[in-house]
DNA sequence: TTGCTCCTCACGTCACGTGAGGTGGC
DNA sequence: TTGCTCCTCACGTCACGTGAGGTGGC
């Protein structure tokens, strides 16, 4: 799958298709525990314009992982909350430290071509050399 | 303050010196409240030989935490535990998000400089470019 | 009309904190 | 003995889910 289908997915899984029965029984709850959810600030579905509730993929799964923290994991709607978020911020904060990792190994990559270019001398891949062993397998 | 102090203060803060009684005014809540906080894996207070048991500073730290997650924000205990779980990933992944930005940080100003030198700039000796700050003083 | 939606209100259950009650070791 | 600790049990309160009841628009 390459980045356009990702875009089309993530589009796909954006629309606001479901009625809230439909939700409900998707996610395995009663509709009147979703318009709960909603009051509470957990999950934001589009409304028609009659005013009716539209759920999308992705909230469907957004209520699932709602179910998961309430039902099995005994966790209150006020936890369920503030987890969600920490979740977002560890997931930024996972792609940063990917990010970051990937752009050392350039730099340092460089670094290595430039300096060996300068003495005229062979290759030698930089990370092995300097990176602890912590950090010289892929993690 | 330097390093030694950071030890000598974290050490301070690890002795079990309270009695039930007086940690639970220090934290704001019923004595019976810490044994059941205790029973749920939230706090784990050392024991006297005589079984009874003893709260560290770090202990009541957690104990006000813990308070303002459940009295200010009406999270219940097992979210609480969740959430104190999470802050320990974010922490860790915050402090290694800044060692890359640092690593990254020196290893491109070393391949200016290597791509300077190579102009006929001026060569710097290499440990000094590539060593991380956390390497290059004891700890 | 039928079957959905919308809302509010009430009830049952459960988690949690508080406190009592009885015990034992400095 | 006094004042602490240990434990278990019971009660009150509150959050949450379920459901009923009444409304309105395709």
């Amino acid at each position: 799958m390459d980045e356009r289908d990702d875009a089309a997915m993530s589009q796909y899984r954006e629309r606001a298709v479901y009625i809230i029965s439909v939700a409900a029984e998707l996610a395995g709850v009663h509709p009147q525990t979703l318009r709960i959810y909603e009051r509470k600030g957990l999950v934001q579905p589009k409304r028609t314009s009659g005013n009716t509730r539209r759920y999308s993929e992705r909230d469907i799964e957004r209520l699932r992982a709602i179910q998961d923290l309430t039902q099995d994991q005994g966790i209150n709607l006020a936890g369920v909350k503030m987890i969600i978020e920490m979740q977002g911020e560890l997931e930024a904060l996972r792609r940063r430290t990917k990010e970051l990792e990937t752009l050392l190994r350039a730099s340092r990559r460089a670094a290595q071509l430039s300096r060996s270019s300068e003495r005229g001398g062979q290759i030698v891949p930089l990370r092995n050399v300097f990176l602890p062993p912590w950090e010289s397998s892929a993690r």
